[in-house]
DNA sequence: CTGAAAGCGCTTACAG
DNA sequence: CTGAAAGCGCTTACAG
């Protein structure tokens, strides 16, 4: 129990009848005669050497720390995207510092710092982001992942959410819906403004007549619980429901059986992101899929890819989204109603 | 965008005309004259100073960094204790490394070994643990959390697991089930074990006649679902289901559904952990509860207590558990069969 | 190929 | 109270 001290590479050099730096060689690869570097590595492995990080990122020009934020970790969305970037930075042996809302934009900031982290991956900015700005403007790479700025300077990445936002309102308009209401998620999010822009765009379009009703769950569950049971208990309540993520949609389905409104019967609901629980039977959501770990991954090599040239011009992907049918949405005509 | 340079402490020393070893005991409040120590704060400020962690973890006893092991992000279960430890720590300034599954144990230990934490929060460990134990023999203090092990060298916090399978056999048997099943978490887990011996040794008090099946879940949605699914499309289901977690229950409640089984008319499933989710009308799953921040709370003040006091007496806390009713459990007599 | 040395940015005794 | 100096454990030119 008591604490092992860790065998420093001035240790290993002594036993090994070298110097210093001929381990430091061994090490990372610098040129060293074959038998100098096995008698090293013979001495490193019977210590089972590991290099102190902090000594080396000390005098090194990266620490290999990449930092990522995260606000919601509750929300079972980011852990999948934790995941993702976290495999890539694994593969190419760099470190990973997850900053979630436990600290403020301004503690954050102190210490994403103070860790002289080499980059982050950002997947949850908003518009006027408190926290991607000054980030950015420190000189800090930025990779804005999921939810992107305009005129941001650093790459980006993120679904086709404004085809998500058409897709459903095909999706609901060829059901028949004519009453429909839309579960915002938070304002100054690229996603939210997306699939709203999406979404009303193409009720434009098609069905000038439909009128739309908004309001905003903040992609939050008990948000969207309580502005849903609201909307339901109303005289003239919807007959569909898109909501801008699926925890809200969850959320919708949940305020819909305790009110006593049939799903999809007496209302259809569609979500957006195909969360896992979505595919559950005694969920069987509609939504709209979007491609979650590839877009973390993305990220986290577009930011491997600054790294390696700060210069390169930024990138700006969009990937593809997808309908997925499930149970929660149906047809609906004027006589159906109860 | 331009990667702004750090200042240094020299810099600050230089700017504000004193010794950097005295910009250094402003920072970490030693002796300064407050006239001295007024000039340097407005350096500081200026320059809106950061030290480098870096350098500091280099020359300190400590670097402030814990460890934290959590096997499966994805269960929703575990980013609620992230949340909870992440919060301790903060306060205490101190900053966290996650550990998943991402890497392999021998990776992990070596990045644990590397990074010189001081400490590591254990939530997932196993009996022959291949991270937990290799890790606390290199001298690293660790606090096992939520799952313990044994005669580990190191404090523990858990959930009263036995008393929580107790429960479940409770009322279970209340409500008049003879044929049970139990859906089980990984073998060499704690929490599985104590689980199912508190059943099993409830049953066996009450009504030895019981013939329980078990069957492997691993922990896991998918291995669960399809061991459940089998389970019901033998020749006799039983009428009761206790899950050792929410995870499997879910699955479990979603193969019912995918059966045709009607839960709670032909059949009662309970969890184990209370997750966001099993209150959700959709769902309403009966249940233990657990406190899981809280239990994640203690691990990380208890690791920190360590680390002022490596000798003090190892620790064990086990909190309480309480049976939550839900709408998945119901009364069973032979004529409700169908 | 290899060693001696400088230096990364701090903290911490040690003098004064 | 304050400064000069040593040293944490590495990487990286610089000589040889």
């Amino acid at each position: 129990m008591a604490r092992r001290p860790s065998v420093s590479s001035v240790q290993i050099a002594r036993e090994a009848g070298v110097a210093q730096s001929t381990v430091s060689r061994v090490l990372n690869g610098g040129s060293v005669a074959p038998q100098t570097r096995r008698r090293v590595l013979e001495v490193l492995a019977k210590h089972d050497f590991q290099p102190n990080l902090a000594a080396r990122s000390l005098v090194a020009a990266r620490t290999g720390l990449v930092g990522v934020v995260i606000r919601d970790l509750t929300n079972p969305f980011y852990p999948i995207m934790v995941r993702a970037v976290e495999r890539v930075l694994h593969e190419e042996g760099l470190r990973l510092l997850l900053l979630s809302d436990v600290a403020t934009a301004q503690e954050s900031l102190a210490m994403l710092r103070r860790e002289r982290v080499d980059g982050v991956v950002f997947t949850s900015a908003l518009r006027e982001d408190p926290l991607a700005w000054p980030v950015s403007e420190h000189g800090i790479p930025v990779v804005l992942c999921h939810r992107t700025i305009e005129g941001f300077p650093g790459d980006q990445v993120e679904a086709d959410n404004t085809t998500a936002g058409r897709l459903v309102a095909d999706h609901l308009l060829d059901l028949g819906h004519r009453r429909i209401a839309m579960v915002c998620g938070t304002e100054r999010a690229s996603t939210a403004e997306q699939r709203g822009a999406g979404f009303r765009a193409r009720l434009a379009e098609r069905a000038p007549q439909v009128d739309l009703v908004e309001v905003q769950g903040d992609y939050d569950y008990a948000t969207s619980y309580a502005a849903v049971r609201e909307l339901l208990a109303a005289p003239q309540p919807p007959s569909a429901l898109f909501c801008h993520n699926d925890v809200m949609a969850h959320a919708a389905l949940n305020a819909a059986a305790a009110e006593g409104v049939d799903v999809p019967g007496q209302l259809s609901v569609v979500g957006c992101d195909d969360a896992p629980a979505s595919a559950w039977e005694r969920i069987e959501l509609t939504t709209v899929r979007q491609p979650l770990s590839r877009i973390a991954e993305v990220a986290a090599r577009l930011l491997l890819e600054r790294l390696q040239d700060p210069e390169s011009p930024l990138s700006h992907e969009v990937l593809p989204v997808e309908l997925v049918l499930r149970a929660t949405t149906a047809p609906w005509s004027a006589d159906t109603a109860s």
